[in-house]
RNA sequence: GUCCUCGUAGUUAAAUGGAUAUAACCGCCCCCUCCUAAGGGGCAAUUACAGGUUCGAUUCCUGUCGAGGACACCA
């Protein structure tokens, strides 16, 4: 019996290798495996005939039978047939379908890892929240996108790097420092003096207290102690990136969300990173002066309106660091980088990707990918909440945290489409019932550790069951759920979509709970409890599996 | 005004260009002497509109309408 890892791969390399056979000057054509929606369709479907039909100038049946004749020789394949208007349905051997309990459960926490990356590298930047307050929803959101993006990339066998990038130098800093001077002097934000664009958060008078008392504050990237002096404002800057630093560190270490990498604008400038930058896009050719200013002429590559590169003060425009900075993502070797962020951000990709044509250094048009995600409204007793009391004008991750938990704010956060709009309800979140997926989830996982726990037996003997006994409607569903999930890594690594993992998760969890209705497993019968405990413990895995893809844990008990 | 994303059952959402569009919630009806009813089974209900490309369109293209966002020598 052969093992078959991912049978969609499996099957798609049967039938390129049918197609050279067939049609050697065709092999260039996609070779496409998908799930029928309906049974009678069989497992699985390939439409390779049709899209060979103009090409060849045959019909699609008549390319079908020549490619079910040179199909090899399969034990997992029970039959194919040609259906409709030329689709090759394939059937898989029951006991192909039986094997995958072992498949799981020898390949454990590994089930469902690729080669899709080949060891590649990619960088993921995501959050990338300046240091001027705690997170908020928002920011959660793309912590929550983003981390489980990489985990996906990370099962489909990339080589992960996270990076978070922030601002600590500039004019929203500027508006930090005096801010929190301004609370060391006891200002507060509706005394007439406080200026325009000032924090009005309670945090800041945090921020400014720990300063006076000249505490030592130790961020993932950062360390320094409150000098206490009111008129060192580069100690103030200093002490309040750290400190919201800290923070920002605090609150994604409660969120499970680690960095790998933290990149500095000011390094940018320090190492000579943008002026490098801006002496390439002047030899390039592509840049003018006008009105004292030095312009980038980013139409030349799809941008609407040529784009100011120094301002005619003298200082450079946010955009030239952002170049300066995914050229640098380029040099370090990343092939592939992934940007997530905020929808609000989309006007940079045009002339990110722009200035890096332009720098004409060989970096692919198109690159790097970004995955931006929409707004995140959060709802309370039915009514929008958009207060925090801690940051003053938002909502911040920490409050969603607090409030209903990682586990629920993670999936919640990441279970949703990027492109479409999120409404957070913290009621839904937070109710521990069966219109909330993650309990959902959770319970089947909790539900089946009981089930191993009463019977207590050891698991390595399960491996040894005779799983040819696991025959019922439910079996089935359940066996073909395990089954699919390599092809939900695959999917939603190829399109940076970890929600389809959660998705994914929420049917898993409705075969087997539909099966634990219908069927007891601690039986009489020897061979059939055995079968059935390694089924249900081969499903657990998997539920593991996902779950940690999403960062949500599985718990043994609820 | 220009650009970007989205428009799918009453509601919230899925669906790699494939065959009869999938779930959950709500509503109605059923199932615990049972390994957690935080569960299961059933009924009803959907692609905003108009064109186009295709053997085939929820998916791609154009336009209209609707929701959100972006449009600084701010970041």
């Amino acid at each position: 019996m052969s093992i078959v890892l991912n049978f969609k791969s499996y099957l798609a390399e049967l039938f390129a290798r049918a197609l050279r056979e067939v049609a050697p000057e065709q092999v260039g054509a996609i070779v496409l495996i998908e799930r029928p929606k309906q049974a009678a369709h069989g497992d699985y479907a390939c439409n390779l005939a049709m899209q060979l039909a103009k090409p060849l100038r045959k019909s699609p049946r008549d390319i079908a039978q020549a490619l079910i004749a040179a199909l090899p020789e399969s034990d997992v394949i029970e039959k194919v047939e040609i259906a409709g208007a030329g689709f090759i349905n394939v059937f898989i051997t029951k006991t192909a379908k039986q094997a995958i309990v072992h498949t799981v459960l020898h390949a454990g926490a590994g089930y469902g890892h690729l080669h899709l990356g080949a060891g590649c590298k990619v960088q993921v930047e995501f959050v990338s929240a300046n240091p001027t307050g705690p997170l908020h929803v928002g920011h959660g959101r793309g912590a929550a996108v983003g981390d489980c993006l990489c985990n996906v990339l990370h099962a489909a066998g990339w080589e992960v790097t996270r990076e978070f990038y922030y601002n600590d130098a500039g004019a929203q800093i500027e508006n930090l420092m005096r801010s929190v001077q301004l609370r060391c002097q006891g200002v507060t934000p509706d005394d007439p003096r406080w200026p325009e664009g000032g924090y009005r958060g309670d945090y800041i008078a945090e921020v400014a207290n720990a300063y006076m008392a000249q505490e030592t504050v130790e961020s993932d990237d950062q360390h320094v102690v409150g000098k206490g002096d009111i008129f060192d404002t580069e100690a103030i800057r200093h002490f309040a990136v750290a400190y919201l630093r800290r923070e920002q560190d605090l609150d994604l270490r409660a969120f499970n969300v680690e960095f790998d990498v933290f990149a500095l604008e000011s390094a940018l400038y320090s190492s000579g990173k943008v002026e490098e930058a801006v002496q390439g896009l002047i030899a390039s050719g592509h840049t003018y002066e006008q009105d004292g200013a030095l312009w980038l002429r980013t139409t030349d590559f799809g941008d609407d309106k040529d784009r100011v590169m120094r301002k005619a003060d003298g200082g450079y425009t946010y955009f030239v660091p952002d170049v300066a900075y995914h050229l640098d993502k380029w040099r370090r070797g990343f092939v592939r980088v992934i940007n997530e962020q905020g929808a609000d951000h989309h006007s940079t990709i045009t002339r990110v990707r722009a200035g890096l044509q332009a720098l004409d250094a060989g970096i692919p048009q198109g690159w790097p990918d970004y995955v931006l995600h929409q707004m995140v409204t959060v709802l309370k007793n039915g009514e929008e909440v958009k207060i925090s009391k801690r940051a003053g004008s938002y909502v911040t991750l920490r409050d969603l945290i607090d409030e209903v938990g990682c586990d629920a704010t993670r999936y919640f956060l990441a279970a949703r489409h990027p492109d479409s709009q999120l409404v957070f309800d913290i009621d839904l979140a937070k109710s521990k019932c069966n219109d909330n997926p993650v309990y959902y989830i959770q319970y089947a996982h909790a539900r089946i550790s009981t089930v191993l726990e009463l019977w207590g037996g050891e698991h390595l003997s399960l491996l040894q069951a005779n799983v040819g006994l696991l025959d019922s409607e439910y079996e089935t569903a359940l066996l073909q759920q395990l089954i699919d999930y390599p092809q939900i890594i695959e999917l939603a690594a190829e399109d940076l979509a970890p929600h389809l993992v959660a998705f994914y998760l929420k049917d898993l969890a409705a075969a087997f709970h539909s099966y634990y209705n219908a069927s007891r497993f601690l039986v009489e019968d020897e061979a059939i409890k055995c079968a059935r405990l390694a089924l249900i413990t081969a499903a657990a895995q998997v539920m593991r599996n996902g779950l940690a893809l999403l960062g949500v844990s599985a718990p043994d008990k609820m």
